[in-house]
RNA sequence: GCCACGGUAGCUCAGCAGGGAGAGCGCUUGCUUGGUAAGCAAGCGGUCGCGGGUUCAAAUCCCGCCCGUGGCUCCA
């Protein structure tokens, strides 16, 4: 809503002619004096908490200004996103009747062409204008999250559920760690976190200015290692069984069904102007999914049905001060894949099998189960039902869990389950996530036909089985920085290095011999033919975390075999260095990688080509 | 969003009780043609984050803004 305020000796007005959305009205016009006008504008969006909001504020200025009545005129130019004319109409009756309670208060008629004539007293006051927006009911949300009452326990693996006072975290300081960093959320560091530093050296990725905070740019070799990551997550995905889709980025604000879960969750949205509408920018691909699931006919045969979207990007204006390197930004990559099932069975059997699905994905990415710290989150009600349920789950790995119970369901789940790692500075962040959403079918009107013929409301899993992609390559990045600490040399697993073996001739004339065998290594290869000192070269190399440098000279040659530093075997103190032929380069390679994604190397192949980007 | 600290060459940073804009690395050129973690030399390179103010004079002092980091908060 958007008011301009006008304290005025007098205003007159005579109707002049109807528009097609002109409420009755007899009379001809009418003249107030010493009045506050309030031209107002009903814009799209606008509900009760508006008029409060509104009324409010034009009963302060009227009293501050001193008015004796005040007039509610319907102004349109005020707005370029105005309400429809029915929703108007009932929005300024509501205010008048609303300021009717504490003032005089008039109103002229809505959808009438008019001719006024007013006199503004011309005092500092005398002339406001007002915006009155709700953010959504995110106040009301706010209030609501903080009432729900949170009860912190480890589920051992064995099954016994321990008040978090009553365990021993002996041996287990990570999670304790963890589970500290849950429940008090405090932790005083004094350091550039490591993924940022190496995210800039390594040349993976960076800030940039000239867009918003939260928003990064990636160079050549971080572009390869997401893309690498997105197509292994995807085709996991896949393989598991899910269909994958593609649905907009932006919604509409309004959309009846969205609306109502925005107002449920206080998100920090991007807004969008559209040519009538306003829009959002998409925080998940929820929205598409489930539209896109209550348009289908399904029946109970397909089920378990499951989507799958890759977004790029989903977008979310956290605060400022939450921003920080990889580890979270405003907008970020996602897989997002949700199953719809026939029952709370049904929905169990998929939640243990997609706790598997994460486990197994995020191994072979590179981040073995000691590296997170698994916490539970689930209503009393579905915990006390279920016991032998969660127990299983702690089975799988083996390892006691955090498990925080809710007195009430507040969240549209009743269980989730997080894997969360834990950085060098001691900072917990989700990767994987599972939920059982139990609410979400009924408000976007999703149905399967059940074997009676009758229609049901499914439950669905939202599944990120990774969580955001940039996100892993920040945990790849700070596990390597424990790597560091612990007097090895910090690498990506192969198949993510961006490149995997540097030939470096021992001298100029090597260059020729050094480019012909790269050509037989079946990797991401590439010939340091710059102008420099071996040892120069190798130090490069190192300090890339090239997990091969080949030496190519006289005795490679002469023995018909390479010299090859393996990094992996190697230590901050001592290199080690293998002679091996080519074949078992590429035989080393090839089971290294084996069932990941393989991308060509998208720099030029001899370095001397390559510029630097920092 | 709030509080604190930071922003100087492509990078890392020194200079900051006001008065010549610097170093190392990188880059270019020349010498060097090497055997597993930085060969030597010269040269190029700067609206000192942006905007305003104080002053004869501002990278340096003051105000506002932007970006980053830590904390608070937050994380559907």
């Amino acid at each position: 809503m958007r008011l301009l305020l006008i304290h005025a000796d007098y205003i007159e007005y005579e109707v002049k002619e109807k528009t097609k959305l002109a409420e009755d009205f007899e009379e001809k016009g009418d003249r107030v004096e010493e009045v506050l006008v309030a031209f107002t504008s009903v814009e799209k969006g606008d509900n009760e908490e508006v008029v409060t909001k509104a009324v409010g504020d034009i009963l302060d200025v009227a009293k501050k200004v001193d008015a004796k009545r005040i007039l509610i005129y319907p102004y349109a130019h005020l707005s370029s996103n105005l309400a429809d004319a029915e929703t108007a109409v009932s929005i300024l009756k509501k205010m008048e009747s609303e300021i009717a309670k504490e003032f005089e208060v008039k109103r002229a008629p809505f959808g009438w062409y008019k001719a006024f004539k007013l006199s503004c007293k011309g005092h500092p006051l005398s002339e406001l204008s007002r915006e009155i927006t709700v953010e959504m009911d995110v106040t009301k949300a706010l209030a609501d999250e903080k009432k729900v009452r949170s009860y912190w326990f480890i589920l051992k693996p064995e099954g016994e559920l321990v008040e978090i006072e009553n365990f021993n975290f002996e041996g287990y300081e990570n999670l304790k760690k963890f589970a500290k960093y849950e429940m008090e959320k405090r932790r005083a560091v004094d350091a550039i976190p490591a993924h940022v530093e190496f995210m800039k050296r390594l040349e993976i990725a960076d800030y940039e200015k000239a867009s918003d905070s939260g928003h990064i740019k990636y160079y050549p070799k971080g572009r390869l290692i997401k893309s690498l990551l997105e197509r292994f997550i995807t085709e996991k995905c896949v393989e598991y069984g899910a269909m994958e889709v593609e649905t907009p980025i932006v919604y509409d604000r309004n959309h009846p069904t969205l609306r109502k879960y925005l107002e449920r969750f206080p998100a920090r949205q991007y807004i969008l102007e559209g040519d009538k509408r306003e829009f959002f920018m998409r925080f998940a691909a929820c929205f598409g999914q489930f539209l896109m699931l209550s348009d289908a006919t399904i029946s109970y045969k397909n089920l378990p049905l499951r989507i799958y979207e890759l977004t790029r990007y989903s977008f979310r204006k956290e605060q400022r001060g939450e921003l920080v390197g990889l580890r979270r930004l405003r907008a970020f990559t996602m897989p997002d894949m949700h199953t719809i099932v026939v029952d709370m069975d049904q929905a169990m059997k998929e939640f243990l099998a997609q706790y598997r699905l994460s486990v197994e994905v995020l191994r072979e990415i590179g981040i073995e189960p000691s590296d997170y710290e698994v916490a539970i989150r689930v209503t009393k009600d579905f915990y006390t039902q279920n016991r032998e349920f969660l127990q299983e789950i702690a089975r799988v790995l083996g390892k006691p869990i955090l498990l925080e119970m809710w007195d009430e369901r507040f969240f549209y789940f009743v269980l989730k389950f997080e894997f969360n790692f834990v950085d060098s500075l001691d900072k917990a962040s989700a990767l994987s996530t599972v939920q059982i959403d139990v609410e979400n079918a009924e408000r976007y009107g999703i149905e399967f036909v059940d074997a009676n013929g009758e229609r049901k409301r499914p439950i669905i899993l939202h599944c990120s089985v990774s969580g955001a992609v940039e996100r892993v390559i920040y945990a790849l990045l700070e596990k390597a920085k424990f790597k560091l600490e612990s007097g090895k040399l910090p690498m990506l697993p192969v198949w993510l290095s961006p490149i995997q073996v540097r030939v470096i001739p021992v001298s100029e004339r090597f260059r020729d011999k050094a480019i012909e065998v790269a050509d037989k290594i079946k990797a991401r290869v590439d010939v340091d033919d710059r102008d420099e000192t071996l040892n120069k070269k190798i130090r490069d190399a190192s300090m890339e975390w090239i997990p091969y440098i080949v030496v190519i000279g006289e005795k490679e040659i002469e023995e018909g075999k390479l010299s090859v530093t393996i990094r992996s075997e190697s230590t901050q103190k001592e290199q080690k260095k293998v002679m091996m032929t080519i074949e078992e380069l590429n035989e080393r390679i090839k089971s290294e990688c084996n069932g990941k994604p393989f991308a060509r190397l998208h720099l030029p192949k001899l370095l001397s080509m390559r510029p630097s980007f920092r």
